[in-house]
RNA sequence: CGCGAAGUAGAGCAGCGGUAGCUCGUCGGGCUCAUAACCCGAAGGUCGGAGGUUCGAACCCUCCCUUCGCAACCA
């Protein structure tokens, strides 16, 4: 095993021009989050870099429908996605965002070093053009006749009627979808990158040297390898993103800028920039663990392009994982922003004040992780009554009213002369559940190691049961208190109970940190007690302190 | 068309060569400290379909069916 020094995460960006809906948090941004608040606990150094990735076409074709500028489009779903984060308890290090001066020196830049080492092959080629916007147009922008089964409404770069995957040159009556003007042909030059020539590297490096990585994931890029890489464009005609640098480009661009996959990937660098003086130190060395955090749609970006990129540069580490996640559906549905099928964070927020934790339990506990998977409202009741509350938050409940009745609101002692093995047992459970989850985290199984958490909230629960303290101090002697003895079994149950919640706040502390921090705020004991070195520890309430 | 991922009890998932497992739900019981909760027990599956390899297959092989994804964007 490699030791790393540093954490480096990143969560794709989000694009733009939408908000934020629950299959954005479920698919990269809770997990990741879970990740960077393990390893806080853990008190290694790391850090979570994430911003908005703010160009590309279709934030200029909302604009032109909404009639504002594009730099008003993203402003808005910053804002909007900033804020849904933040309230989520996303803990960002940094969240940045591509418009970013800080990002545009940094792109252009790569770009430049790319070029100067003279890896770029300059192409011309015929692209349609739509005279009445004035703008390239992309493939799927352009409609017409479908050569093979003759729907009149393929796309350029496919026909959803037949499934055939087509170019825009075959369709017949090419029409522009934004302005219905017929599109013309026009001489385009662009920079390509030569994939092709990083095939042998891809190969070893992923398909030998990273068979660890997620079968999902794994599956996709030896998928694209054997199909072969092609050189691909890393420009765009637009007017909107990072301006392609002077030379090659005329000065001021020539409405030239960089492809949005070109760019976004180096934001994840200019946050780190932004956020820190010496962020070399995380991008440069070998001993940094650089972790992508995204969804299935973004494996070829992030497996096969961006590491081309950066061992083209040569300067910068490669990520050591890339836990890519599946889609989540609603309802049986795919999520749709156009269609308006999401459940937008911004409005659950609204709509259900206060429980961050419960929708961050839900998708965890439901994630896409291997498969897509179905959010539904009543699976969302259902583990939220059933499971967080009744199970988890029952306990806690139950271990702290019981603690004041029988215990006179303090932490009772723990008496060694009359421990069973019962009490032995759920003791020995901590340090257990604390390596399962451990072990789990590090394979980016949340959806497990949540489970882990439940489970020992669970365990507590049947050891209570079998314990009845309720029944044990109905032991009294004349006067009808408890017997000595009576006292002495119900002081052992409760303390070990308080420990084990005090256990349970560190584990949920990563994926549930709104509870955990009310569960610290009821034990009277402060943040550091929830660090990682104290799970599985089963003193951490002093004997005789006095609880909430 | 091709490639990748996935198809296992009512729902959601695990298992990936050796008597089908977990959580929720359902039904029955126990308990009453607790947020109508907790604990115990039971029912419920020919593991998408058809062939094959094997002493033995959810698990390996072949073919087929269904869902999702596939390089200008939607995690």
């Amino acid at each position: 095993m490699k030791e790393f020094k540093r954490y480096l995460l990143t969560a794709a960006l989000p694009y733009a021009n939408g908000p934020l809906h629950i299959g954005h948090l479920a698919g990269c941004y809770l997990p990741a989050d879970i990740y960077a608040r393990y390893i806080r606990a853990k008190k290694l150094d790391v850090k979570f870099v994430c911003g908005s990735d703010e160009h590309g076409v279709p934030i200029t074709i909302r604009a032109m429908k909404e009639n504002i500028t594009p730099q008003q489009v993203v402003d808005k779903y910053h804002k909007i996605i900033k804020d849904s984060f933040e309230e989520m308890g996303i803990s960002f290090d940094i969240y940045s965002r591509t418009s970013n001066p800080v990002h545009h020196k940094t792109a252009s830049d790569f770009f430049l070093n790319l070029y100067e080492k003279g890896l770029f092959e300059e192409k011309e080629t015929e692209q349609y053009f739509d005279e009445e916007k004035q703008t390239f147009l992309a493939d799927r922008y352009i409609t017409g006749t479908c050569p093979v089964c003759g729907n009149t409404n393929a796309y350029g770069d496919q026909c959803e009627k037949c499934g055939s995957s087509l170019s825009p040159e075959q369709l017949i009556n090419p029409r522009s979808t934004l302005s219905d003007a017929v599109p013309v042909k026009k001489k385009t030059t662009h920079w390509y990158f030569p994939l092709q020539n990083y095939e042998a590297f891809l190969r070893q490096w992923i398909l030998e040297d990273h068979k660890e990585w997620k079968n999902n994931v794994y599956g996709q890029c030896k998928s694209w390898l054997d199909k072969g890489l092609q050189p691909r464009a890393m420009t765009r005609d637009s007017n909107w993103g990072v301006k392609v640098p002077s030379p090659p480009a005329p000065e001021g661009g020539g409405g030239k800028v960089l492809y949005v996959w070109f760019d976004a990937p180096i934001g994840y660098i200019s946050a780190t920039k932004e956020l820190l003086d010496n962020w070399k130190d995380y991008w440069y060395a070998e001993d940094t663990k650089l972790v992508h955090f995204i969804g299935k749609d973004n494996i070829v970006f992030h497996c096969i392009i961006f590491p081309a990129m950066l061992k083209a540069h040569g300067d910068f580490v490669l990520p050591d994982n890339v836990p890519a996640n599946e889609f989540l559906n609603i309802e049986g549905q795919k999520v749709s922003t156009s269609r308006n099928w999401a459940v937008w964070v911004d409005e659950y927020l609204k709509d259900f004040p206060g429980q961050q934790d419960v929708l961050r339990y839900v998708l965890c506990a439901n994630a896409p992780e291997t498969k897509d998977n179905d959010f539904t409202w009543k699976d969302f009741q259902d583990r939220n009554n059933s499971e967080l509350l009744s199970i988890f938050g029952n306990f806690v409940n139950r271990t702290f009213v019981l603690m004041h009745k029988l215990c006179k609101g303090k932490v009772p002692p723990l008496h060694d002369d009359i421990l069973d093995d019962a009490d032995k047992k759920v003791m020995e459970e901590f340090g257990n559940t604390k390596i399962k989850i451990e072990n789990l985290l590090e394979q980016y199984k949340f959806r497990d190691a949540l489970y882990e958490v439940i489970d020992l909230a669970r365990k507590g629960n049947k050891y209570m049961q079998d314990k009845q303290p309720w029944i044990v101090v109905k032991q009294t002697t004349d006067d009808g208190q408890p017997t000595t003895e009576a006292q002495k079994q119900i002081d052992n149950c409760l303390h070990i109970c308080l420990q084990l919640c005090a256990n349970l706040a560190i584990f949920a502390n990563p994926f549930l940190p709104f509870t955990a921090k009310k569960m610290i705020n009821m034990m009277k004991v402060v943040d550091k007690m929830l660090d990682w070195e104290n799970a599985g520890k089963s003193k951490l309430l002093s004997v005789g302190y006095s609880l909430r």
